[in-house]
DNA sequence: CGCGCATAGGTGACCCATCAACCATCCCGG
DNA sequence: CCGGGATGGTTGATGGGTCACCTATGCGCG
């Protein structure tokens, strides 16, 4: 990561302080995913998509989304949701089925399997998102790290993926 | 994600607070991982994980690692390592050589194609990582960031994947 | 009504990651 | 100098993600 030199284009490398927090950045995200997704995988038999899957599906009294919606719930492609339900149907923890006010759709319902495997796992990955990272955070950290993220994020949205910058 | 009631193990769901920086947390993980693997490819042709590899290699003189070496410094499986090697292998980025020292080792160095991508796609991809992430923090919430994110990576190492809590 | 575009969804090919073996070498003890 | 565990690396099967493309339905407009 630091290069020197290499002028041309005057690529502005990152300071120190910058370089470090990116380090950090990605240190975080890579180890807490592992994790989590092993964790999740070994004491519950769910992947992370999995789980996602599951919680989408039980924010809805019902338990039943139409395709696109949970595609866009868990900001997924819809041709990576139609994979994973197929995958997920064929261990029955979630079930397609016909959507009579619109001829196209599909409805994804979660089956009493499904809700079994999410109530079993949702504590246990809770525990572990508290154990492995919020209970490290003081409240006014975990406040700041709010804001600035959700700040982040709110840029990456209004900056559309083609423009911002660079000709490309 | 916001579950209520169900008692018998008193699961301690999250806090609004806690809800709202653990989803801040993944909506930025996401979009970023997104958008920076895509602008990586689409501008140098390289994957994330083509363009640590490269990263590796650079930071010695020679631009060679032991493949165990590199894997650990990117922190990956071997054998993540070694199907990753193959496939740059075959586009000529990098080249395995044998070693004498050891006799199972191998050497992963980097070939001229290889520099050639990675110093042509380094300033657009740091660029990038300012553009979507750097720029958008103060240097107080930078620093604060780095502090709270070296913390929790560091309690991520001393508390071992299989230890910690809950019996299984 | 019929054209055409937009939308909902599915499919297959290809690449990538993970896991569980596996092979070779090294090294240590006897 | 041999047996065995540790180490360095490879491989193949399998599940997952992405992309390009395809179908069918909905819907507006002339």
């Amino acid at each position: 990561m630091d290069k020197k030199g290499e002028p041309g284009a005057a690529p502005r490398w990152l300071t120190p302080a910058e370089q470090r927090a990116w380090r950090s950045y990605l240190a975080v995200h890579f180890r807490l995913d592992g994790r989590l997704s092993r964790l999740l995988q070994a004491e519950s038999g769910l992947s992370g998509p999995d789980y996602a899957v599951l919680v989408g599906l039980t924010d809805t009294p019902d338990g039943r989304h139409r395709l696109l919606d949970l595609a866009r719930s868990v900001e997924w492609e819809k041709s990576r949701m139609s994979h994973h339900v197929t995958r997920m149907e064929k261990r029955g923890l979630v079930a397609r089925e016909e959507c009579a006010e619109d001829g196209r759709g599909a409805w994804v319902v979660i089956t009493p399997a499904g809700r079994e495997a999410i109530e079993a796992a949702a504590p246990r990955h809770v525990e572990a998102v508290r154990h492995l990272f919020l209970d490290h955070l003081t409240p006014t950290e975990l406040d700041l790290l709010t804001r600035v993220f959700e700040r982040v994020t709110a840029r990456l949205e209004n900056d559309p993926p083609s423009a911002g910058r660079s000709a490309g």
